[in-house]
DNA sequence: TTGAAAGCGGTACCAT
DNA sequence: ATGGTACCGCTTTCAA
């Protein structure tokens, strides 16, 4: 069995409750003590129980993700980076990746102090947990906890203009999904509104429809959107892994990026070095997203109030994948 | 706060140890009091409280899973599959992305029953921890833990050796690790030993070298050995990954699969069916490994004696993808 | 069959 | 500055 505060207690020649207070930097035991106890505890590889301690304090210190879709690695990159930043303020990660439902009754037993749900899938639930909930690109609207999200028509129409911008007139977006999907509606939402509200007007554009949004879908869609007579100058993706299949795509078809065709991928996933071209992006940064996610956890956790709807503003990355026609500026 | 055994006591009209016993299904309890107890206690939406229960039992019912590389996907199939097989035992799965030092750390904390680790690192330290600890694919040998593993020396030999039977003389491996790993050496070695013993010899057989085991690896070694004058009749791939760049760089020389070139590709990941040309495999199914995990985790668990390695078997699974060439049987 | 009570490993308050 | 002790929610004897 592991070493308890009383071993301590016992080397150390001091009541356990002296232990206590010196493995928690009270300011009430005196330094000589305090170190010689520091010291032991760590001799003996000293373990605090985090059962006996969230017994008695209400607190885990602990986050709890939900995060059932590990499979889809859209999210990797950010529970990665989430978990770094919570280490930093000294809380730990649990991931869970069953059902929203199903993680956050397992959070709940576990007394994490918050949960933090990626929850790719329509459960719509409104799971009664006794911890504060912050979601992050949940696939619906009116999530009944706080969210921290990206502004996502706001990045297409970012996109959309920048494009306009720099003179191309005929625009392609590749995500539209054919299932009910709320993310990736956003995204046409605002593709739309761009092409809309255009001064000029555009020659001509187009939405593909994907089934999904792994990289066969966007060399599926890219590859019919090549075999019209004229082609869009530039394209938009939906996310990273179409734009894999939209690279190859266009690669198998002989034409070269920028000069054949311009692209934008929208994503907050950093590795997109590992294309060929390197990719203009637009979308928030992770440790940007993470910080925030953080931020809003911590603020729940004090139950201070925090706004039900974040919208992290994306950016625009511009790489060379991105020509500039005559007319452009 | 949460509902406890007390209040559902209160409730009840009985005392909260005879509640304690109802809910844990004790034969001491009388069945109509065992019935109106668990009645009550559900509508109440009492939920066990883990941190009190493991406190006294020293039992949390919970598996710690190490996987410090998310961000690498080998993995996550199994990670889901080995959740839902410990969800049937009623073991809740919880997984740290840390070092798996810092992992470990955490899980005795939380007094976790035992601890999977998927470190693919060469952490080779024996982190000193409370709880049996079981490893896959870790990337040394000799690790201080009982280990179950897909016999890959085997897998490759027995690739190797349809190949030969099917009339190949004519084999290349890919996927030589350029740093060292263990893992992927006992593949290589594989192969060596096969065409070592290979009887009628065979006319010629080489080895790729990869830096990393990335789609684009694999895409880049075959470019090369396609480069050569003459390209061998059969490839054996050393993961999915590589799969992925090798299938595309045959594509974009114009051969075909199986007319040109055969390829067997070794992985365990159910998805293969996503490639153009679904791949012939030899590899361990999932659910092989997933189910003896399970078995030496709840083994280890009893305390019961377990081998300390164990191999499982890979299974070949032929497809289209392998053509029988002349002089094959 | 049920209840009372000890104690798991800590924290925090009160006394000293 | 330190020690004593009640108690967090639950399991598990032991008594009734």
């Amino acid at each position: 069995m592991g070493v308890t505060i009383k071993d301590i207690a016992k080397a150390a020649d001091v009541s356990y409750s002296t232990v206590s207070k010196a493995l928690r930097d009270s300011p009430l035991v005196k330094e000589p003590t305090k170190q010689k106890i520091i010291e032991i505890a760590h001799q003996l590889g000293y373990q605090p129980n985090v059962a006996a301690r969230s017994l008695v304090s209400k607190k885990s210190h602990t986050i709890g993700v939900v995060w059932p879709t590990i499979e889809r690695v859209t999210h990797s990159a950010l529970v990665t980076g989430l978990n770094k930043r919570l280490e930093e303020l000294s809380y730990t990660t649990l991931i869970s990746i069953n059902e929203m439902e199903c993680a956050i009754n397992t959070f709940n037993r576990y007394q994490v102090d918050a949960i933090v749900a990626f929850d790719e899938k329509n459960s719509r639930e409104p799971a009664n947990s006794t911890v504060p909930i912050v979601t992050y690109g949940i696939a619906h609207k009116d999530a009944p906890f706080p969210t921290v999200d990206v502004n996502r028509k706001q990045a297409i129409r970012t996109a959309v203009e920048h494009l306009i911008n720099i003179g191309h007139q005929s625009i392609s977006y590749i995500g539209d999904m054919v299932q009910e999907d709320h993310l990736q509606e956003e995204k046409v939402e605002g593709f739309r509104q761009a092409i809309t509200e255009a001064e000029l007007g555009l020659s001509s554009t187009s939405i593909m429809e994907v089934t999904d949004l792994e990289s066969y879908d966007g060399y599926e869609a890219m590859k019919k959107l090549l075999k019209e007579p004229d082609h869009p100058t530039a394209i938009i993706s939906g996310s990273h892994d179409l734009s894999k299949g939209i690279l190859r795509a266009i690669h198998e078809n002989g034409l070269s990026i920028p000069d054949d065709i311009s692209i934008i991928s929208y994503d907050n996933i950093p590795a997109t070095e590992t294309f060929e071209v390197p990719l203009s992006t637009v979308g928030v940064p992770l440790d940007i997203i993470t910080e925030k996610l953080s931020e809003v956890l911590i603020a729940l956790i004090n139950e201070e109030e925090v706004n039900h709807s974040i919208y992290l503003k994306p950016e625009l990355n511009i790489t060379q994948s991105c020509a500039t026609l005559n007319g452009g500026k």
